[in-house]
DNA sequence: AACCTTTCCAACCGCAACCCT
DNA sequence: GAGGGTTGCGGTTGGAAAGGT
């Protein structure tokens, strides 16, 4: 038995909205707010449509500050590098790009980002990727990017092009406001589960200024809790002695960093990362060093980071074949989740 | 000019989370 | 805690516009 439609669906007007429509909306938006009710809505506004639907057109549309038009090259990276550690999670990276919305976002990132990424990528060994055959029209599924086997990877790994594109800029490498990442949603955070309780997920964040700047969330789920621990991009030295320890739905702070809320350094141009209150502008100095360090480094794997078409093609593959279930390794445990979204909301606000 | 193909984006749909009773 | 309504999200689609032949 299906539910109940949320509105008549015999009674309500489809397709693009009018002029009038949008003034009509508007002006009782103005007026009234939504009254906390999207569904009675409409006809309260004296309009045929769904509330859903009057719902997406003010989101999307009207209400105001909305930014329409041409991406910058800033809004590119914060894209580029948000979709490399997240995912599709649209609402989340259109948190960080006021003015922008989720569905805008994910439009433009449909229809041209990732193309551009696709272009900028330098195949290793296969030239540049050859033009798809245009499929069905409507048939341009977004590519299901799994939450791979491996502790070490991102989905930055199967847009090798990111990386390129992110560390093309040659503008000062400065942290602006925009560019902290707020892990609010659910499903920010995709540990890998596995059925003995002891999964474990590393969800690295790359920074919008700097591919190289990443910001590694690592988190741990055991029966006892879950942990995230943010580290620099070396992935082998994140453990829980610089970590933000997140367990039974309560954050605890480990390690050498103190403090009660993680934040980014906004006057340094850095990510810091797990670090407050005193002392943390020694910390900063020594990170900052850390981090030059290390962007040596990942220039020098670099190379190695590149995926041919190829190897994205059978990275997609296997993961299509492996999981029966289909989760590609998702995490699926509403408890865990729902911790995992309070705990993102209510701790992880960069500051 | 006509037709076909491709691109783009607003809007829709279904699902799951959330909220309220 | 259960159940129903509402909200928010991400994937998908329809169709107009732009571009190509």
């Amino acid at each position: 038995m299906g539910r109940a439609p949320c509105c008549d669906k015999n009674n309500v007007k489809k397709g693009p909205w009018s002029p009038e429509e949008d003034a009509k909306l508007k002006e009782f938006m103005d007026k009234h707010g939504t009254g906390g009710n999207w569904i009675a809505l409409p006809q309260k506004a004296g309009l045929r449509r769904c509330g859903k639907s009057c719902r997406l057109r003010w989101l999307n549309y009207l209400r105001p500050n909305i930014k329409h038009g041409e991406f910058t090259e800033h809004e590119d990276r914060v894209i580029c590098s948000m979709y490399a550690s997240i995912g599709s999670r649209w609402s989340i990276i259109a948190s960080q790009l006021p003015g922008r919305t989720d569905n805008d976002i994910k439009n433009y990132w449909n229809t041209k980002l990732k193309k551009k990424l696709m272009g900028s990528t330098t195949m290793a060994g296969a030239g540049p990727p050859p033009r798809a055959p245009r499929q069905n029209h409507h048939q341009h599924r977004p590519v299901l990017l799994p939450y791979s086997s491996s502790p070490h990877s991102n989905y930055s790994n199967f847009f090798p092009g990111a990386r390129a594109l992110l560390q093309q800029s040659a503008e000062p490498l400065t942290l602006q406001p925009q560019d902290h990442y707020m892990l609010g949603s659910s499903g920010s955070l995709n540990p890998m589960a596995n059925n003995n309780g002891a999964s474990a997920v590393q969800l690295q964040m790359l920074h919008a200024t700097a591919a190289h700047r990443q910001l590694q969330v690592k988190e741990e789920c055991g029966s006892g809790g879950a942990m995230i621990a943010f580290g620099c991009g070396d992935q082998q030295s994140c453990s829980s002695s610089d970590a933000t320890q997140y367990a039974g739905g309560h954050y605890v702070h480990g390690g050498r960093h103190h403090g009660k809320e993680m934040s980014f350094d906004n006057n340094n141009g850095y990510s810091a990362y797990g670090m407050y209150g005193a002392g943390a502008g020694a910390v900063e100095q020594e990170h900052k060093l850390s981090f030059q360090l290390q962007h040596q480094q990942e220039q020098q794997q670099q190379a190695q980071l590149d995926y041919s078409y190829e190897e994205i093609k059978q990275l997609l593959m296997t993961a299509a074949a492996s999981g029966g279930d289909g989760s590609g390794g998702l995490i699926h445990d509403p408890e865990l989740i729902g911790a995992h979204a309070a705990a993102a909301a209510g701790k992880l606000t960069m500051m």
